[in-house]
Parts: C-alpha cells; sequence; structure tokens
DNA sequence: AAAATAATTTAAATTATATTTCAATTTTAT
DNA sequence: ATAAAATTGAAATATAATTTAAATTATTTT
C-alpha cells in the first residue's frame, strides 16, 4: 500500500502520458468520489488540453488494472476511488448526499461465511448503507 | 405481505390501466430480476400493443410508490422484483449470471449497529456478494 | 348516459452516460 | 532518426432512460 498511482500503472506496464499522470494525480490526492465529469473539470484546471473521452477511456483502463475501484451509488453516474487503500464499504446520508466511509470485520467475516454456506467462494462484495443523520437533542 | 401488487396499488390510489395490470402480474408471478428489456418482452407476449416507454414509465411509478424495488448489479441495467417479499440481499455468480437470495439477520442487525455508530439511523441498504461455485472434489 | 375533465398511452424525439471511430499526435522500439 | 504501435481529441455512435405531444382511455360532473 506504499506505492502511488502512478508507480503502480508502471509496474502493470501501462504507458503513462501526461493525460494518465494527471488522473491519477487526481485521484491519488482526493477522498472524495468523484464522477467523470468531475474528473474531468479537475483534470482541465491542471490540462486543459484533455478531452472527456480520455477521461472515460482512463478510468475504464484504470478499473480494468485494478488501479481504481468503480463506485455506483444509484444515482447513474459511477464514482471512482483508489483501489489501492484499505477496503472499506460506504454509508450514504440520503439527504445530504455526504458519503463515509467505514470498515467492520465482523460484515466482512459474516459475507465471507454466507457465501461459503451458499456453497461459493467469496470475490467481491458491495455494502451501501443508506440512512439520515440521527438528531442530537 | 397477503395482498397482490395489484391490490397494493389500489389501495395507493395508482389507476390502474390494463397495461400496469400486465405489467403487476409478470411481477407477481416471477421469481427472477427481470429489466426493463426483459419485462417489455414478456408484457409484449401478453399484449402486444404495449410500449416500451410504458414498461419504464410503470416500473419507476411502481418503485416510486414502494410496489418494487430497483436493483443493479453493475452491468448498466436496472432490475426489479417485489417489494413485497421478505426481505433478503442477493448474491450473484460472476461466472454464470445466476443470481442467489439470501437472508442474514446477524448482517441485517450489524448494519443498523454501524449506521448508529456512524450517528445515522439505517433507512436502507445494498448487499450483494459476487463469488464463484465452489467445486466439489 | 353524455359531456367535460384528467390521466395515461404510443411513437418518436430527446437526454444523459458511456463508448467508439478516425485522423492526428505522441510514445516506444528499431 | 525512422518506423511501428499506442494514445489522443473531436465528433459520431451506442445504450438506457425520460419526455413531448397527439391520441386514447378512464374518471368525474352534469
Amino acid at each position: 500500500m506504499s506505492e502511488t498511482i502512478l508507480e503502480r500503472c508502471e509496474i502493470k506496464g501501462l504507458r503513462m502520458t501526461n493525460q494518465r499522470k494527471v488522473i491519477a494525480e487526481i485521484i491519488e490526492n482526493t477522498f472524495d468520489h468523484p464522477d467523470v465529469e468531475e474528473l474531468y473539470n479537475r483534470a482541465s484546471a491542471i490540462d486543459n488540453s484533455i478531452s472527456i473521452a480520455t477521461v472515460y477511456r482512463t478510468v475504464k483502463l484504470f478499473e480494468e488494472s485494478g488501479i481504481l475501484d468503480k463506485l455506483e451509488f444509484g444515482d447513474g453516474r459511477a464514482r471512482y476511488e483508489n483501489a489501492d487503500r484499505e477496503h472499506h464499504d460506504h454509508l450514504i446520508d440520503i439527504n445530504s448526499g455526504k458519503v463515509i466511509e467505514f470498515v467492520d470485520n465482523e460484515i466482512e467475516k459474516l459475507q465471507e461465511l454466507i457465501a461459503l454456506r451458499l456453497g461459493y467462494e467469496l470475490r467481491g462484495h458491495k455494502l451501501e448503507l443508506y440512512g439520515v443523520p440521527i438528531k442530537k437533542a
């Protein structure tokens, strides 16, 4: 977990063009979950010649290479985050859209177990909690 | 949990046209997770004048009325199932695409708890397990 | 029951997200 | 430095979903 995205791309033998470096940098240094449009905006601010087609192509390439994780929170747009982080799930505030990350080892273990009981080896999962903030009295 | 979809629609005051009845029937009597295209095919077999726009409109209406649940398994198409069933989650066989339903009360309780710990009241969740069948020796 | 009003439908047009084509450019290999 | 291969930008295309508008169907009023 210590390499940068750029380094991991190079390890995988991906040709690192300027455009890809810009996108890699942005994802490296963000802790939110930008969609392609947002990545394009942020990338354009750094290199305004970059096209949105390249952003789409790059996130797809990075996802297929295991560099990025694709998230879908049900609003029709895909979001991306650095795949090289401690695994976590997401809680989405349905009022504000805010996304909170969490990990729960118990739930992780349970998922493995459930899959096993059903005769499957767990290869991945998707857990999203949707909630509203509890009002303090 | 004993009413039909049609009855629940009527309770909610939805105007039940022929088209909507056909779609309601189909979902009532299916235990898979059809997408709109598939619903349209099945509906067309019953009433070939039904249009795909109506299928889209109807699943949206039904979803907003809590009659249907919308599922997204990451292939870009939304799938639907009768919302009036014992709650369950899904395990997707990544080889065959087969979908297995399961319930685990422990995991349900844990999710509530996690949300609470983060200061949220849980309003919904999405849990999908992705796995491959374990080969028997 | 007929007329008036309101909601729904079909088919086509439109929108939104994502992918692909192709000529031009950039990168890598020779 | 040149040739070969991959990537890019811009525009075209694909795909899922939504919307428009005229026509139809259902509901309400008289």
